[in-house]
DNA sequence: GAACTGAGTTTAGAAAAACTAAGGCTAGAT
DNA sequence: ATCTAGCCTTAGTTTTTCTAAACTCAGTTC
């Protein structure tokens, strides 16, 4: 008769929370971002846990990882269970002295959306602290400490989602250049400016507007939306504009538009609020805020 | 405006687990047993915490912690939390090979009233691989690991615990002793065998059946009923029995009761088993085999 | 068909977290 | 007045976790 092994412990939480990360995402380098580790210590905490019961949870492939049926049943598990304690993590973080809101957005977002709109968001709410981080991709809002996330993508029926404005998009240039470009085909002539995470769309919009033939010509690739824009603004070429980033050139007239047409893509400005039943108050008060479309005074 | 500050972590895992526990139970010493750790460690995992959200979680006093308001607040969301954790990783234990059960008794009880059962138990369960642990308190049996447990305790309204049997205690000794006692004076004459974990029920007895006057008298203390146990059978005095415990002894003739009266406890044998909803069939099955009373076949 | 790519794995070593042990403190109990 | 239970603190050690970099493997691309 066995008796007293030392007591069974359980699995380390930070494998099973790895664990329930990679099986949502769907991938150990996913998951790994979300944790903000590298991909290899995500595959070391499954490892734990398949040791640790003997079962493979996932199955690997060449190109990723897919889940065991063991695997999928026990999902739904530990996503519930995680979800509950990111959400008692959100109230205790609540108790803190100084309340703090923090708000993720893609980085062109950042700054040409939301910067102009911080100084009268702050002044409307000067005792709360605002922290604003910039990232690639939307941030999941009931595991990160993340109270807003503002991003290009496509709709959901997700409640927490709110579309801010569509993306219209449309070409820009300095009035320099926009003297020289009367219709599309005068676009051959000039540099196309691109941007690494918008890669499409020139050709959307050309695809409707541009010319019938249309080579390869010269353009120029950034890969951030905001170094383009300097570009543009500096006359060195016509920039995929997106209306929600440009706004305030346009009305500032540093940038024009030299032709009419404009796309609206599939992917608004949505505005995603945490989950949170009881959030605090000063989160759906800046979501508001936001929503409203507030500006600075003298823009 | 501040950007990127490396993506807000929050506060480790195990601190949490920790303050759910502390809260909980109520002080750091049992939530350290309960985890298995020292206090030290429970202390530090809470001042992590505190100092994470910058509001204290416990007031502390001298003899003992009580919780702060918002740490009364906060409990019951991690507590759900935690709850739910430990279904999932029951649910993920549940997909290991071959199944296991694990029971926790009072070492008494492992072996004086489970072992002997244990042979049958297997027998009819072969496809279960069994562990025993001998415990002096009763572990929570939805966050340990642990799926049946047997306790001399007192009675709740828990849906998961059930009675075994009554705790009826009366003097038990050799029959060479027993010939040496007829009333109850003549105890007096005899070495009391006590045990630590049942220090009382001697008084108890005594108070119902003893004699009026009752001096101190020889008296034989053990840490381990199983111990005081082997004693009496050597013939070395009287010991307090607990029917569930010395019933195979007075079967087998090895003891006897010199005295006719008994005193039941508010302390029955009680079983409780996990909460998970779809517990594993094996578990329930062992629980109804142990309810039921099977014995070995020989005895 | 050779090189490339994306995703995961594996190691050793480094960094961080967690734990223990031992000594201190404080208020209620003896 | 002393004892004791329960928690705190600190230093040092052990354990866990993470990273970096090289490796594997199977589709893709040229």
């Amino acid at each position: 008769m066995s008796v007293s092994p030392p007591r069974p412990k359980g699995p380390p939480l930070n494998a099973l929370r790895a664990f329930e990360a990679a099986a949502r995402l769907g991938g150990f380098a996913q998951a790994s971002e979300e944790l903000c580790v590298t991909p290899g210590a995500i595959s070391q905490h499954i490892k734990t846990l398949e040791d640790w019961t003997g079962t493979p949870l996932f199955q690997r492939k060449a190109h990723g990882v897919v889940l065991t049926e063991d695997g999928q049943r026990l999902l739904p598990h530990f996503t519930q269970a995680f979800d509950a304690l990111g959400n008692a993590t959100r109230a205790l973080r609540a108790t803190m002295a100084l309340p703090t809101i923090t708000i993720a957005a893609l980085p062109s977002i950042a700054q040409l959306w939301l910067s102009p709109r911080m100084p009268a968001l702050r002044a409307a709410m000067p005792e709360v602290r605002f922290t604003i981080l910039a990232m690639e991709t939307p941030p999941n809002l009931s595991r990160e400490l993340i109270d807003i996330s503002l991003f290009m993508r496509p709709t959901s029926d997700d409640e927490n989602q709110h579309i801010l404005c569509e993306d219209h998009i449309f070409p820009v240039c300095t009035s320099e250049v926009a003297k020289q470009i009367v219709k599309p085909v005068d676009l051959l002539d000039h540099t196309l400016i691109h941007d690494e995470s918008w890669s499409d769309d020139w050709d959307l919009w050309l695809k409707k507007y541009g010319p019938d033939v249309f080579n390869t010509q010269t353009e120029a690739r950034y890969s951030l939306y905001s170094l383009a824009l300097d570009d543009a603004r500096a006359g060195a070429g016509v920039l995929m504009g997106h209306a929600a980033l440009v706004n305030r050139d346009l009305e500032k007239g540093i940038l024009v538009r030299p032709l009419e047409g404009f796309i609206q893509t599939d992917q608004p400005l949505i505005m995603e609020t945490s989950p949170l039943k009881n959030a605090p108050k000063e989160v759906s008060d800046c979501a508001h805020y936001l929503m409203n479309d507030h500006r600075i005074g003298n823009e």
